[in-house]
DNA sequence: GTCTATATCCAGATAGAC
DNA sequence: GTCTATCTGGATATAGAC
């Protein structure tokens, strides 16, 4: 019995996600040049060829990636902005939340990474660099939107805020990039001491 | 009239050098995989064939300025460790003189960022693994006693001095990262509000 | 929708002339 | 010591069978 368009979409969809969770896993570990397509293939289970009736390059894939994951930052950073509460407490939810999905490896901190690992690199082709220009810069915008309301507040530290926002995400970075490749990483540092960088003392 | 031995020595000292200073430019910009063989021959102004009679391959060089680098940053570290002075003055030390590499784009900056580049990579050679895990945990063991002195003589915040080591470096790492990348950085944040991250109020 | 087999291209590495 | 020309392997991408 022949299958139905509609059962052919769930395969198709199925098969798409495995892909490009493959495609996360590969990319994010070792970069777009290192990574060949079928190392993504292999880890989604597929063959190789496969691979070009949902993609036509390897780029395609890479380039789908780095925009999910920068909405994926972007709506997380939106969702902190509308979020009641003080500077700090936004700040300090931030911090506490971003830690713990480092801790655990989960997605979030994936795409994290991966982010970090392109926009790190300059040898990244025309059309990623185009999604970068247009959204990367959002997430340091947000942040540094809350830094000024606490300034406002008096209570946030003194500096132009976009400056305290780029070490905000600089400390992002830099630990999610050593968490995730160090053997034995030790343990996180308390969310307190990062915090305390932003804010005045009592 | 034939050249002498030792002028022969000069050529290829030279040569050598534009060969690393190039190579090292192109992969902390573009990693181990992007960067061709090719690129490294251009920027050194020299033929691709003659690049084999210094290196047998590219991963040869890369494990060649992966070493460099990390002794590099091991000798600073330890100069700062032996350095007289109490712990806040030996890391506000290194904080000032890190930003001001990173804000003039020196060579030391862009050897942070070539060694961070590698680190946050999981694909790279098994020699450069090999190396990698020789010696890159130096640095942060070095800061790390510096922390724990200052734990005894009181300046410094509790906790683990290897964690606060991670947290400083991980400063270091992200600040670097985003100033050679970005297009318009800014200006850097002031070394004493990282500073003040590890060191208790007065 | 998925696979195997194949064509094509490009970068790493070698050989030999100057 | 340096160059040009060439070989070779491997990865991307395509074609065609099931």
């Amino acid at each position: 019995m022949a299958r139905t368009e509609e059962q052919n979409e769930k395969i198709r969809d199925a098969t798409r996600t495995s892909i490009k969770n493959a495609a996360l896993d590969k990319f994010s570990m070792k970069g777009l040049y290192a990574t060949r397509i079928q190392d993504i293939a292999e880890s989604a289970g597929i063959a190789q060829g496969l691979l070009y009736h949902y993609y036509p390059s390897k780029e395609a894939i890479y380039v789908d990636l780095i925009d999910d994951g920068l909405e994926k930052i972007i709506e997380a950073s939106l969702c902190l902005r509308d979020m009641d509460g003080t500077a700090k407490e936004k700040i300090d939810f931030a911090l506490k939340s971003i830690l713990q999905t480092i801790q655990i490896s989960s997605n979030f901190a994936q795409n994290s990474r991966f982010i970090t690992q392109a926009v790190n690199s300059t040898a990244i082709p025309p059309e990623v660099q185009k999604v970068l220009d247009e959204k990367r810069d959002i997430p340091y915008q947000i942040i540094a939107e809350i830094l000024a309301a606490g300034q406002e507040e008096g209570s946030v530290v003194d500096g132009d805020p976009r400056t305290l926002s780029t070490l905000f995400w600089a400390n992002i970075n830099g630990l999610s990039a050593y968490f995730t490749t160090w053997k034995n990483p030790g343990e996180l540092p308390d969310y307190r001491l990062i915090s305390s960088m932003f804010f005045r003392r009592e």
